[in-house]
DNA sequence: AGCACGCCGACT
DNA sequence: GTCGGCGTGCTC
């Protein structure tokens, strides 16, 4: 219902459903003072009390009069928001995302919404006023008020960590009952502008005969006169001008401003300012595109005149980007917005610093990197239009867009657009095409290597296609050459990891004084410990996986939960000293590498080197500024990253992408392996590609070597219809968890059966997963193969319906079930 | 999510 | 006996 609240007479009594930010199936309703009726109106935040203690800002969903019938709807607090900060439209995809990822309202909302804009309460005790002449006291209620006396506040938490116990409320609220102490929520509004000093000129001073005389009075004080000048020097038409900057130019130093601020000269002024830098300059980089791109542009448009997608398929180096940024120009020609997506990994990259610098301010960048405040920022230039251009990873489909005329979704195939833990469980790219027809918006899917689902769409003519196929400025394709690991083992000739040729390839780079990226897509030092006697392997006690060693840390370390515990030498079960590491990750390469080449400056880049807000970026610019001479890393080394200097690429181990237990797995070996090929050799010089792999003779790499995606995606889809994969049937996982594996078992066996009463052999499973325990909850999975012709929406609902059923049973309450449309 | 309520094992 | 952990239900 989209009633405005000055509709309604001021007398009225309206009733509000709002979204918490949490994840509850239903919006609850609430009741809205007199007084507030005014202010009240959809998409603002209003202040509510949820559940017994709890304040939470909740938004306003829609307006009515209608009194809730079962219960007495409890008041709002209070409205926060001057304007609405989610708009109409918002809502409307809400609840898209909602019906088709099957997640709750307030999940989105906690995944829309900055941190910033969701405050929630926290509870602090105070010393009651009065306190009562005679009370007996345990020593845990002593204990607390002790501390009460010195600090005057203490929240739950830190009463809990003081007594060391979990249940701190019976203590908490005998206390209150013994009017010793009370209880309040405090809410903590997160979001604080920055604020700055600034510094003005008593308006007195502009006349000209009064400025006369204040120099004349400063002669004797050469720093306040100093800053004087400074002020007039820099202040030109402003009036404030940031009190640092003066300081700092005219040289006068604090003493001399305060010295004038006393004698009410200056006035200053503290001012929230913006987190976000802008240089304000927007470069002119005049670049013409070639008669390719020329070419691919006006098919663009040419296609989107009857289509609403199109995707572009362009090779590595054809120039995407520069496409990209024509598109966008036309897009804001006219004041629209633009969506640009891309991976999380690549935003740190200098396709962002290239586009930032074309379009200066106009242009936002949003991902997770960025700190709550800067968020809330960009939230709001995003929802008042002050962003023409946003930049942004996954999360950035969220934001609050007006009139969005344009979305860009770059290296559609990465599978990093698929959120998957918490819910919302939502792909962006597709996310971004609903988002687009909401807004009646373009969108335009770019890659070198489609997504097997958006090249289908292409053929099928549900997108347009348009392709890309001459490499930008004649770079040429790197010479690629694929060594099989087997019959350099049988020939002795392997050193450590590296083959000979793989090891003379190094070799010579070096000595051209060139640089080398080597990819190995596992972290860690050794994949396992195991003991040579016995063969024991030791586990994650958590998780249902071997432990992987990592030399910097000497400790085992589990990648699901990140449990770890020291390393061993002596094998628990049998005593034995044979203990032996099997496999090998980015840190083994890395050691081994420095033993043969003792020389070469070695730089590793994974999730383990790269933990620190900046610790990417100080890699890659070490080794764009050639610090280094070769980087080892995991699959973060093939996104978009452009390196000039480097010529050759070394795949460490191809098999262990293909063998890959999963539907995707030569599809997404193909993109990685076609991706890390594509960082050889820009510009002038030819690259090479070194593939090194037991499966020297498979069609992927071939297919990589070949460069033939087409004949990839004719093989693949062959496979995928015989199998009835996507893009032929529509996948839904349902994750059940237990912590008891017997429960489990009965569980995931009855929901099954539930499933498959009333969707047939759609129903497959329960499977046990690759990894069957994760943080101590045992895993089910259940898999839905739904046919492309099916009622999907149908089918959804007879899953949500027998999944609540399911839930109801009281054997299975305990039971989690996670829903995840369209995974990846 | 986070709190209350109630059941049940461990410890003074 | 009582304290505290843990499972379950509910929040407008």
């Amino acid at each position: 219902m989209q009633i405005a609240a000055s509709d309604f007479s001021e007398r009225e009594t309206l009733f509000v459903e709002v979204v918490l930010p949490l994840s509850l199936a239903i919006n609850y309703t609430y009741r809205v003072p007199f007084e507030l009726n005014e202010v009240i109106a959809v998409g603002k935040r209003v202040v509510v009390q949820f559940g017994k203690h709890k304040i939470y800002t909740a938004l306003v969903k829609s307006i009515g009069t209608t009194p809730p019938e079962h219960y007495q709807a409890k008041y709002v607090i209070d409205v926060v928001d001057d304007y609405p900060v989610v708009t109409p439209k918002q809502f409307e995809f809400w609840e898209w995302i909602v019906s088709y990822y099957l997640c709750n309202e307030g999940d989105v909302m906690a995944a829309a919404l900055p941190t910033g804009l969701k405050l929630a309460s926290e509870t602090v005790l105070l010393l009651k006023e009065e306190q009562p002449e005679e009370v007996e006291l345990n020593d845990k209620e002593k204990l607390i008020l002790e501390v009460l006396q010195k600090q005057h506040r203490i929240s739950i938490d830190e009463v809990a960590s003081l007594l060391g116990q979990k249940t701190v409320y019976p203590i908490v609220n005998s206390l209150i009952a013994k009017e010793v102490i009370v209880a309040a929520e405090e809410v903590v509004d997160k979001y604080k502008p920055l604020l700055k000093s600034f510094v003005k000129l008593n308006v007195f001073y502009l006349e000209e005969e009064n400025l006369r005389q204040l120099f004349a009075q400063l002669e004797k004080a050469p720093k306040q006169l100093d800053a004087l000048l400074g002020y007039l020097k820099l202040s030109k038409d402003k009036g404030y001008i940031p009190k640092n900057q003066l300081i700092e130019e005219s040289g006068c130093g604090q003493a001399a401003l305060k010295a004038l601020t006393d004698k009410e000269i200056f006035y200053v002024e503290k001012r929230p300012v913006s987190r976000l830098s802008s240089d304000g300059e927007i470069f002119d980089v005049n670049f013409k595109l070639s008669e390719h791109q020329q070419a691919a542009l006006d098919q663009v448009n040419q296609q989107f005149e009857h289509k609403d997608v199109v995707l572009l398929h362009g090779v590595t180096a054809s120039g995407k980007t520069q496409l990209y940024i024509k598109l966008i120009e036309e897009a804001i020609a006219t004041g629209g917005q633009v969506l640009f997506l891309l991976p999380e990994i690549a935003l740190t990259t200098q396709i962002v610093a290239r586009i930032k610098l074309y379009f200066g301010n106009k242009i936002g960048v949003y991902h997770s990197k960025f700190n709550d405040n800067e968020r809330v920022e960009i939230w709001n230039k995003v929802l008042n239009g002050a962003y023409q251009v946003v930049l942004g990873a996954r999360s950035a489909v969220l934001l609050p867009f007006n009139d969005l005329r344009l979305v860009v979704v770059d290296e559609e195939h990465e599978n990093s657009y698929k959120q998957y833990d918490p819910a919302p469980r939502y792909q962006a790219r597709d996310a971004a095409v609903v988002l687009g027809h909401l807004h009646q918006a373009k969108v335009i899917l770019g890659s070198a290597t489609p997504s097997l689902e958006s090249y289908y769409n292409a053929k099928i003519e549900k997108y347009g296609l348009v392709e890309l196929n001459e490499r930008f400025g004649g770079v040429q394709l790197p010479l690629q050459e694929v060594v099989s690991i087997a019959e350099e083992t049988k020939r002795k000739k392997m050193v450590s990891y590296f083959t000979s040729v793989l090891a003379d390839d190094i070799a010579e780079a070096l000595e051209k004084k060139e640089q080398v990226i080597l990819f190995q897509n596992r972290r860690g030092y050794a994949t396992i410990l195991i003991c040579a006697t016995c063969g024991y392997a030791p586990k994650c006690v958590n998780c249902d996986v071997s432990l992987t060693y990592h030399k910097s840390s000497g400790k085992l370390h589990c990648h699901y939960c990140g449990y770890h515990q020291s390393s061993i030498n002596v094998c628990p079960a049998c005593g034995s000293v044979h203990v032996e590491q099997k496999g090998f990750g980015t840190e083994r390469i890395e050691e081994e590498l420095s033993l043969i080449f003792p020389d070469a400056k070695i730089a590793r880049l994974d999730l383990d080197s790269t933990r620190t807000k900046n610790g990417m970026q100080q890699i890659i610019s070490d080794f764009q500024e050639k610090k280094n001479d070769i980087l080892i890393g995991t699959q973060m080394v093939a996104k978009g990253l452009d390196f000039e200097n480097v010529s050759l690429i070394g795949v460490i181990n191809a098999d262990t992408l293909l063998n890959f237990p999963d539907f995707r797995a030569f599809e997404r070996s193909y993109q990685l392996l076609a991706q890390v090929a594509g960082r050889a050799g820009r510009r002038d010089k030819q690259g090479k590609v070194c593939i090194q792999a037991y499966a020297d003779d498979h069609r992927i790499i071939k297919q990589v070597i070949d460069n033939n995606y087409e004949q990839m995606y004719e093989d693949e889809l062959e496979e995928r219809r015989q199998f009835h994969y996507p893009p032929f049937s529509r996948l839904i996982f349902i994750n059940v968890k237990h912590k008891d594996a017997n429960v489990l078992n009965l569980a995931a066996q009855t929901l099954a059966n539930n499933l498959r009463a009333q969707l047939g052999k759609r129903v497959l499973g329960p499977e046990q997963p690759l990894v069957s325990r994760v943080r101590n909850y045992y895993i089910k999975q259940i898999i839905l193969k739904i046919e492309r012709t099916a009622a999907m929406q149908k089918v959804k609902t007879v899953l949500v319906d027998t999944i609540r059923d399911f839930n109801a049973q009281k054997d299975f309450r305990s039971v989690i079930t996670q829903i995840d449309v369209d995974p990846y």
